[in-house]
DNA sequence: TTTAGGATGAACT
DNA sequence: GTTCATCCTAAAA
């Protein structure tokens, strides 16, 4: 938890925790991160799970790349890749509280109606950056048209935590964080 | 070559 | 609360 830059985060849900509050920039458009889920390659719900593939091997890159996928057909998910090289973990980004660029986001989220769906949620966030399958592999640290800036780790007391949302398998394991945030996804973790 | 199913969101009733 | 849209990957055949 005392990573200083992103390519020192390692591969446990301390690195989740660590990422909250961090401003994730794509384009003209970024958000602070306000909920994040950790996976790792012990965990039967991570896509990394049975070792690498075409589709995951940027998981396995070194801690600050990106790796992006679809999800039910329809949607882009973003995790940032935590951990050493050769081992598939990473951090799902789940909730973004708008900063900049939140004309663009609504022009590309037309359905939102409160300013709290435009990024709350992995898909939303996903649509209304603009992030898709040509960002997964990147590296967050070198400001190319992606990038991510640490925050201060936050206050102990300021973290919310809770299972993670919309896998059938390792529901129990508590790898869900979040402040106490407006724009948090749906079933909003307590404690 | 085929097929099953998933780290979701939106539009219904 | 329930349904459905819809695509890509991985694994089976």
């Amino acid at each position: 938890m005392t990573a200083d830059t992103v390519a020192d985060l390692t591969a446990d849900p301390t690195s989740a925790v660590r990422l909250l509050g961090a401003v994730f920039r794509h384009g003209q458009c970024a958000g602070r991160i306000v909920e994040t889920e950790f996976y790792d390659q012990t965990d039967p719900a991570s896509h990394t799970f049975g070792g690498p593939t075409p589709r995951n091997q940027p998981m396995f890159e070194a801690a600050g790349h990106l790796y992006v996928y679809r999800s039910y057909g329809i949607h882009w998910c973003a995790n940032i890749v935590v951990g050493e090289p050769g081992w598939g973990s990473a951090v799902l980004v789940r909730a973004l509280a708008p900063l900049e660029g939140i004309d663009l986001m609504w022009s590309r989220r037309p359905r939102a109606k409160k300013a709290t769906d435009l990024c709350s949620g992995p898909g939303k966030l996903c649509a209304a950056l603009d992030v898709d399958r040509t960002d997964t592999g990147q590296y967050l640290i070198d400001g190319g048209r992606i990038s991510l800036e640490l925050a201060e780790p936050p206050e102990p007391d300021a973290v919310l935590v809770g299972r993670r949302v919309g896998i059938t398998k390792a529901v129990d394991r508590p790898w869900r964080f979040s402040f106490d945030d407006p724009n948090v996804s749906k079933p909003r973790p307590r404690r």
